[in-house]
DNA sequence: GCAGATGCGTGCGCCGTGCACGCTATTCTG
DNA sequence: CAGAATAGCGTGCACGGCGCACGCATCTGC
C-alpha cells in the first residue's frame, strides 16, 4: 500500500518535472511576457517576488544557482524593464534587486495564466477531489523531500 | 475557491519543479548509480524504461530532446554499461536502444531511493490524505496540461 | 589607519543542446 | 530491375547557460 504510493508518487513527479521543460510551458509563458528572456529566467523572477527586495547572494540561494548567474540574469531583466538595481543605502557594495511595476505584473500574468491551465483540467474533477490534492500538493511541497 | 485551488497549485509546481534542480536530488541519484553521468540522463533512462526499446527517435520524442542529445546520451549510457545499441533485424538501418539487465537494475534502484524519500514524507501524514494525494496527483499528470 | 572580510560584476572554460550535413539502408516508381 | 527519393542515425559546428576564479569597491574589527 505504502510503497505503492510512493512509487505513484514518485514516478508522477518524475513525469511533472521532465515534461515541464519537455513541453515549453514556461517558455511560452515567459516569450509572451518580454523579448529576449528564456524559461531559465522565471525561477530568478519568481523567486525575488516571493523573497521580495534582496541582494544578488540571497537570491542565488534561494533560486539555486551561482550568484554570477543571477547577476546575469539581473542584466537581462533589468534590460527588459522587469527588475531594477536599487543601491542599498545601508551598504554601498550592496545592491538591492527589487521588482519594477512591470515585473510585478509580469509575474502576476505568468502565474495567473499558469494557473488558468491547471483550473481548466481540475475543473472536471469531483468537487471535493481538487481541493484535496491542492492542500495535498501543498503540504507536500513545504514538507517534501525537496 | 477554484481560483485559489488553481493558483495554490500552480504555485506548488513551480516550486516543485525549480527545487528538483536546485537541491540536485536527480543528480545525487544519477551519480550513485554509475559515474560519468549527470542528471540530464536521467529522463532519457527513465524514458526507455517506459517504453522499452525503441530507436532514437521515438525516444527523442518521449523525452522532449533532439535526436542527436539522445544519440549522445546513449553513447555515454552505453560506456556506463547501462544501455546497449542493438541492431534491428528488421531494418538495417535502425539502432534498437535496450536497457541491459545493469541499467533496469539502476532505473529501479534510483526509483526505489526516490520512493523512499517521498515514503518517510507521506508517512507522517494522516491515513487517508497521502492516498488521496497520490491519487490526484496521478490523475493530474495522466490529465493536466503538460 | 590598516589588514582581512564581504558583495558584486565579468572573463574564462566546460558542457549540453539544436541545427545541418553526410552516410547507409530502405522504399517507391517507371 | 535500376535509379531516385526517403528515412534513420551519428557527428561537426555554433550558441548559450553555468560555475569558478579574479579584480574592484566597500565595510569592519583591531
Amino acid at each position: 500500500m505504502t510503497s505503492l504510493t510512493g512509487g505513484d508518487v514518485a514516478e508522477a513527479i518524475g513525469l511533472l518535472i521532465q515534461r515541464s521543460t519537455r513541453t515549453g510551458l514556461y517558455a511560452a509563458l515567459v516569450a509572451d511576457i518580454a523579448e529576449g528572456l528564456d524559461e531559465n529566467a522565471y525561477p530568478v523572477l519568481s523567486g525575488l517576488a516571493r523573497t521580495g527586495p534582496c541582494n544578488a547572494a540571497d537570491l542565488a540561494a534561494v533560486v539555486g544557482i551561482d550568484r554570477s548567474g543571477v547577476s546575469r540574469h539581473a542584466s537581462r531583466l533589468e534590460a527588459a524593464g522587469l527588475l531594477r538595481r536599487q543601491p542599498d543605502p545601508a551598504d554601498r557594495r550592496a545592491v538591492l534587486l527589487v521588482l519594477t511595476e512591470a515585473g510585478v505584473a509580469a509575474v502576476a500574468e505568468m502565474r495567473r495564466r499558469f494557473a488558468e491551465r491547471i483550473e481548466a483540467c481540475l475543473a472536471t474533477w469531483p468537487p471535493g477531489e481538487a481541493e484535496a490534492f491542492a492542500r495535498g500538493l501543498r503540504r507536500f511541497v513545504e514538507e517534501g523531500p525537496f
